[in-house]
RNA sequence: GGGGCCAUCGUCUAGUGGUUAGGACAUCGGGUUUUCAUUCCGACAACAGGGGUUCGAUUCCCCUUGGCCCUACCA
């Protein structure tokens, strides 16, 4: 049976690289019909807060990443703060086995120590000094109340650590460029290195998926399996998402909080398949994946080793057909995922809105959510002024007397016509006497298209003119002809 | 400094010991439509460099270069 993992630390708001790692851990997973154990490593009580848990339990489970079991579902275990009398034992355990010893170094001396070793350009690594106090006499300086932290012993004769990485292929780092390392501050304030092997292997994880940042952790983490002779887990590491510079994606540089993404209005499927492809293709053309589809053809051998550089454009070109299809799918179900958009920036008329997303002339309009209220917002809202410039400016020029009589000609067939507001049926009619206006000046489409599409929205990309007569009435579209014909 | 990882269009990537090196995003151009947008069609654009191996390397090997990651009493 497999088990993955994914065990966010809340030092800082949901990052999207770890949202990466859920993803990756969950296909694997679910492809093999395997269980996701969601675990917060909160042992860093200095960083870690409150706050960030529930962003990240938050934004795991909006996303349908958080797993099987795990913190999200209140059970008791899966956070490290919970279990500190876990480690307690199994450090114990090695201390008195002579697997892991007390050293008494302060701080300053290991600075000390690290900045000679620098300048004489040597790796700074401990130098062993505490290795050979006898575990008794350390046990009677603890006691005693001196302060002491618990490094592990890396067997000397260890020689090359291997595994064979299933992302990476065989991977080797010799046991020499590891010193003994630090495990605990104090035996009952375990570090990461020991709690993740503690936890993996009671959480009977088989497969630790993780980014490539911690390929240099593995060695160690093997030592410690080793020290505890428990089996290993497989290692699998995945390549790093990055900045546009090629640095490792981060917030000095990019939008990195998921909660960031799903307020601006990129919606969750958009935002996984997105993601899935960073680092993953199942070597077809297709672009677009539902998750059932990723799940049924993921796969870890297919899983890129060079890092992805984080590109929003193709982010937005995903999205926006993602909102493309929620709306012809199911315009109520996207509705209420627009709702948290809307802020007051047009009227709560969910009936009406909901008639306006499914024209078709708003089809591919837009990118993100937050986008939608803002384009609308012409339909339902006092007209924005504009430049006089912008109606001017089509595609083809005409005169300021010509625009004027334009205007003017635009407004007398509207006067002649009558329609219900909002009634869409109408809006062949409008164009097609519109049209007739047209050929009766003499002049090109855009001549009289433009300035009348500007004149009622205001804009320069907007819904065009039969569909902006539609929504606003006939007293409201008058009124902003005479608008635009003050201005001239 | 040490250790490690990586290397195909600007970006995400497919691919092979012999291909016109394919797709997508972006960019640019054009067509349709009722202006803008959408949509459609098209164009631009890549195997880091040098050695091998081979009849033949983008592909296999080595070196160089470049980029990145790690180098905590953080995770």
């Amino acid at each position: 049976m497999i088990r993955v993992r994914i065990p966010p630390s809340p030092t800082g708001l949901l990052h999207i690289g770890t949202v990466r790692t859920a993803l990756y851990n969950h296909l694997f997973a679910k492809h093999n019909g395997g269980t996701m154990v969601f675990r917060m490593e909160d042992t860093d009580k200095e960083r870690s807060t409150k706050e960030f848990e529930d962003d990240i339990i938050n934004g795991l489970v909006a996303l349908g990443l958080a797993g099987d079991e795990g913190v999200h579902l209140g059970t008791k275990g899966y956070r490290q703060s919970e279990r500190t009398g876990i480690y307690q034992k199994y450090l114990q355990k090695l201390l008195d086995e002579d697997k892991a010893y007390y050293c008494f170094c302060t701080k300053e001396r290991l600075e000390e120590m690290r900045q000679k070793c620098e300048k004489e350009k040597r790796a700074p690594r401990y130098d062993g000094c505490c290795s050979e106090i006898s575990p008794g006499n350390a046990k009677k300086r603890i006691t005693n109340g001196e302060k002491g932290v618990i490094r592990l012993r890396v067997p000397k004769d260890r020689g090359d650590i291997k595994w064979n990485d299933l992302v990476r292929g065989e991977t080797v780092i010799n046991s020499k460029e590891l010193d003994d390392f630090v495990i605990a501050r104090t035996i009952d304030d375990p570090l990461y290195h020991l709690t993740v092997v503690a936890d993996d292997h009671d959480m009977e994880i088989t497969h630790v998926i993780r980014g490539e940042d911690h390929i240099s952790n593995t060695p160690k983490q093997i030592l410690i399996f080793e020290a505890f002779g428990w089996e290993l887990p497989e290692f699998a590491h995945l390549p790093l998402i990055l900045n546009e510079d090629k640095s490792k994606l981060s917030k000095r540089k990019n939008k990195v909080s998921v909660d960031d993404y799903l307020k601006e209005g990129y919606l969750p499927e958009a935002l996984i398949n997105f993601l899935a492809l960073l680092g993953w293709n199942p070597g077809t053309e297709q672009e677009i994946f539902s998750m059932e589809e990723l799940i049924g053809q993921f796969s870890l051998d297919r899983v890129h080793k060079g890092g992805a550089v984080f590109d929003i454009k193709k982010l937005d070109w995903i999205n926006g057909e993602y909102i493309k299809k929620e709306i012809a799918d199911d315009v109520d179900v996207f509705y209420k995922k627009l709702v948290p958009c809307l802020k007051n920036k047009i009227p709560d008329n969910p009936e009406l809105i909901k008639k306006i997303l499914k024209d078709p002339d708003f089809e591919g309009r837009f990118k993100k959510l937050s986008e939608i209220p803002d384009e609308l917002s012409v339909l339902f809202n006092k007209l924005p002024d504009y430049p006089l410039d912008l109606i001017m400016r089509g595609k083809f020029q005409i005169t300021k007397d010509m625009l004027k009589k334009v205007l003017e000609k635009a407004k007398e067939v509207v006067s002649e016509l009558e329609w219900e507001k909002g009634d869409s049926g109408k809006s062949a009619e409008l164009a097609e006497k519109m049209m007739e206006l047209v050929s009766g000046l003499r002049l090109k489409n855009g001549q009289v298209l433009w300035p009348v599409r500007v004149a009622l929205s205001g804009q320069e990309h907007s819904p065009n003119f039969s569909t902006l007569m539609v929504y606003l009435g006939k007293e409201e579209v008058l009124k902003r002809l005479d608008f635009a014909l003050q201005k001239l």
